[in-house]
DNA sequence: TAGATTGTTAATCGATTAACAATC
DNA sequence: TAGATTGTTAATCGATTAACAATC
């Protein structure tokens, strides 16, 4: 149960574990093994055991790991057993495509107030919830106790915009926006990096002089 | 110039590099220093000398390297200086969101086809594409000649939808269904984990009991 | 009990960093 | 020339894997 050393890719892999043990749940399994879980993640058993004893003993010698148990207890280690608050700020073609994402409300993460810049948008309604003008994120989200930001507005304006998350008391920004953001240590930044991966798709087919 | 041992977050890093470099080229600096590079990318001065030479030798000692030479070499050894021919797979929320993000465009990523499964939706118009039937994904990429698919459709349907664009003679796709697509080795994929990054946030908040 | 599979240790592998001769 | 910074080697660090005693 030690927790200040965990490797960031232990954690990476706890999601595709979850993933794989739902699959597993619903095709009717009760048990499975390291090994088996390995082959689904396309990684090494030994790799799979190291990872989930980062968290507590799960496991049975002889037996492998209760599905379901294990798909529960990740969940909660996750703590994805609970709803959580969210604020989406950019309220574009991503903005809105992450409004309607499925991922997000299976995960429990609810987009409760919406943000923007752009005076057209302001007072408009999108999925049932009112447009609000960026310069009012900190008061809302204070008042709403929200905890959670998900940043979906151009490189040029996402700092100005974290920073106004920060000061409303967020907690964890998931940003889109191909900057590093400077946040307090306090505060958790998670990137999705769009423009890489499709970089690194480019250099790949490249390298193989398949474009 | 050897490429057959690069590790991959080497070509990560490209990227980041790249974008970087840009800001100090647009800054109106001529030459910047591994440590600088290193300061702003977050890393040892040292492997950013050791990435840029697994790509060739482009600084100059006492010097540093040439900004804007530097990121037109890596644009280059990335294949981002020609147009890419794209297929977009679904027309959701996510696919429309991509369909308009400037990140592609701006990278010569041009979306040329579209497609979805859902009758309401084929034949109509969505940013000057005809949306086709995914049936045809074959047939029709075949006869543009498109090399590249984006994966924008539920897990459940990913797999069949990469099966059509293999056959049809795809040669990278961007998936974006949480699921590991089965791809002959001549078809390179790039999955974009967006439930992974979500759950990573709240895991992460979760031990902080911020939840 | 015999077979299977865990948790864990030790060995291996690979990636990061420090240090420095070469060189502008 | 003196100062700066590269490319590269060697040392360090961390992550992956093999192997196995413990145990169901």
């Amino acid at each position: 149960m030690e927790n200040y050393k965990i490797p960031k890719k232990s954690v990476e892999r706890l999601s595709i574990y979850k993933r794989i043990l739902k699959g597993i749940m619903d095709a009717g399994f009760t048990t499975v093994s390291s090994r088996e879980l390995a082959e689904r993640a396309g990684l090494n058993s030994a790799q799979v055991r190291k990872d989930l004893v980062y968290f507590g003993q799960f496991g049975t010698p002889g037996m492998g790991y209760h599905v379901s148990i294990l798909h529960r207890t990740i969940t909660k280690i996750m703590g994805l057993h609970k709803k959580i608050p969210v604020a989406l700020i950019g309220v574009g073609n991503l903005g809105q495509a992450l409004l309607s994402y499925q991922g997000f409300k299976e995960r429990g993460f609810i987009i409760e107030s919406i943000f923007d810049n752009d005076r057209e948008k302001v007072g408009k309604i999108k999925n049932g919830l009112k447009i609000m003008d960026e310069r009012n994120i900190s008061i809302e989200i204070k008042k709403k106790n929200i905890r959670v930001g998900i940043i979906t507005i151009p490189s040029s304006a996402a700092q100005s915009a974290a920073n106004k998350l920060i000061k409303g008391g967020i907690k964890g920004i998931l940003n889109f926006a191909p900057i590093e953001l400077k946040v307090p240590s306090r505060t958790t930044v998670v990137n999705v990096a769009l423009c890489e991966k499709l970089e690194m798709l480019s250099y790949y087919l490249s390298k193989r002089k398949l474009l």
